[in-house]
DNA sequence: GCGGTGCATGCTTTGACAGGTATATAACCG
DNA sequence: CGGTTATATACCTGTCAAAGCATGCACCGC
């Protein structure tokens, strides 16, 4: 089985992704939207199934699928030491206008 | 050029970022860390370089590899609408915790 | 200059993956 | 039942990426 990180490496994925985010879809739906073949969407939706990513609700001939975040929230925390970097980088700028504004009449 | 996605799509890589989030490296510390081999190693520095996720100083015949996390913060970003899913979820297990806690004695 | 070190690049093979078309499966409707 | 809708799977093809090995290139110390 894939890793998140392989699975969101596919720019369809991702998409597939942002559709089911706002709300569970038919495949039909998600073969509107994205504009692939619907064996294309299909064979994402196992891939991304197979990862955790979405789950599927049977309904009649219709299949709902719908956003797992776990796999996400792991995704999450890979970057959690990261995210401080940026953030530092934030703050130094913040000092700087901080700064800045302090001196502005210099 | 590859997505920031891809780029990250392979474990070495997100090792080599590991690596350098302690601090910049020559690429004989990252082939004794990776344990794979130099070109190997080179090739996936080439990688995360033209993705814009590290930089080079070079210092003689050493490169020190180091760490640029803009390219991340995009990828925090995509992550963000998605974050408020598990953070809901953590809002409702705390309520849940609460009501539990508040009928424990019944 | 010369051997040695540190690193990059070229080449080749191999395997994975995406997209398409055609087909199977399953459930609905009349 | 027969046709139709909704979705999955099989198969094929082209593309691309990773890994290994060999080699090139730059710089160092002597």
């Amino acid at each position: 089985m894939a890793s998140t990180f392989e699975v969101l490496a596919e720019p369809a994925r991702r998409n597939l992704l942002d559709a089911l985010r706002i709300r569970p879809r038919p495949v039909g739906e998600l073969v509107r939207l994205l504009g692939l073949s619907q064996p294309g969407v299909s064979k994402h939706l196992r891939v991304l199934r197979e990862a955790g990513l979405v789950r599927v609700r049977q309904d009649a001939q219709r299949r709902w699928y719908e956003l797992r975040s776990e796999p996400l929230a792991e995704v999450d925390a890979w970057l959690e030491p990261y995210r401080q970097l940026w953030s530092d980088r934030l703050d130094a700028l913040e000092r700087h206008l901080g700064d800045t504004a302090s001196h502005e009449n210099e």
